[in-house]
DNA sequence: ACCACATCGTAGCAACGCTAGACATCCTGC
DNA sequence: GCAGGATGTCTAGCGTTGCTACGATGTGGT
């Protein structure tokens, strides 16, 4: 009974996993428009009804495949500021890596920023994924500086600004460098 | 002959603008997964097929309500901007200007700016109304100053990026004009 | 007055998200 | 070892979506 319980817990977990990597992989290949329940069910070899015993509906899916996408970010980030070895090259470094991130896998960052969510963000019970990646941000300005929560917010919506206008061809999607250089040296530099 | 059928050519553009109107207002009003064909058909007093001897299918008609935000964008925008007396107040007016439209509209900005679209933004086709949006930024900017063009598109983007991720609550709807103060000292100040 | 034409509505298609109920399969207790 | 119960899966279907083919209606020109 434990063992078997067990495997069937551990079957089920992969399939958990199984259904947000297809959802992921299929958004990315073709539009989060493309993924719907009945290709997803089919992509991962399984009846529709499948899915609704694992999430609540295609929002949880995608709710799901976000919070991962979450997690990676917040981890590069991680690795790209504590590699920066002068601090104040810092932003500029964790600024091109989401810049990287957004245009390396645009559905996945479509989930995560730009589709309706229902993920809180600025509350108590917002996922530690989430915050970590804007406490990345908020690492690299000045522990003194009472605005650095400030500085950080800007950033990162600046930098949200330039990714999701470039991704849907609005500003010119070359010239991202360029963009990002200005808004480091601007923001980061001194009053 | 000539009279009538300018009568029903008039008649014809005022049921295009009527379902215009009526598409902006339902998602104005519950959004725009709640605008349906069926539903805006019901809303301007006609069958379904009426909508689509105007439009191509949905996404003209959202593509038609996007336009018409960005003439009054624009418009918005110029009337801030010249009503500033001093040039270097002009960018704070032309900035809060744009979150207010935002916060005020947020379907109508959502179409223009978030929704997918084949609008085609700094191409020789771009709308005449959507290049002179942007060319109010540029205008906030020194004529002699060559990246003032780039200095526009950031400080558009930026705007963007508090407008969307405030309006999706992915960072506090409150605060805005902090963060407006911030992006405007910091971009439009001296280097 | 009559025909031709344009215009509009009814009805229907495929696909969508989601769910109820039948079916099969496997574990448990005797 | 074997029936009984529980767990898990699939088939089938509901209501709604965007969109369209076709028939009815009514107007305009000769």
């Amino acid at each position: 009974m434990s063992a078997i319980s067990e495997r069937r817990e551990r079957e089920r977990a992969q399939r958990h996993q199984l259904i947000i990597t297809a959802a992921r992989e299929l958004a990315e290949a073709e539009g989060w428009e493309a993924v719907t329940t009945r290709r997803l069910a089919e992509r991962v070899e399984y009846s529709q009804p499948v899915l609704y015993s694992h999430f609540d509906g295609k929002d949880a899916i995608m709710r799901a495949v976000a919070l991962e996408g979450f997690a990676e970010l917040a981890d590069r980030l991680r690795r790209v500021r504590l590699a920066s070895t002068e601090p104040s090259r810092a932003l500029h470094a964790v600024g091109r890596a989401y810049l990287d991130f957004a245009a390396e896998q645009p559905a996945l960052y479509q989930a995560m920023f730009e589709l309706p969510t229902d993920v809180k963000f600025a509350h108590a019970e917002t996922p530690a994924s989430l915050r970590a990646g804007f406490d990345e941000f908020v690492s690299c300005f000045d522990p003194d500086d009472p605005r650095r929560e400030l500085l950080a917010e800007v950033t990162w919506s600046a930098l949200h600004g330039i990714a999701a206008l470039a991704k849907s061809g609005r500003i010119p999607p070359g010239g991202q460098a360029e963009r990002l250089d200005l808004i480091v040296t601007r923001i980061a530099g001194t009053p």
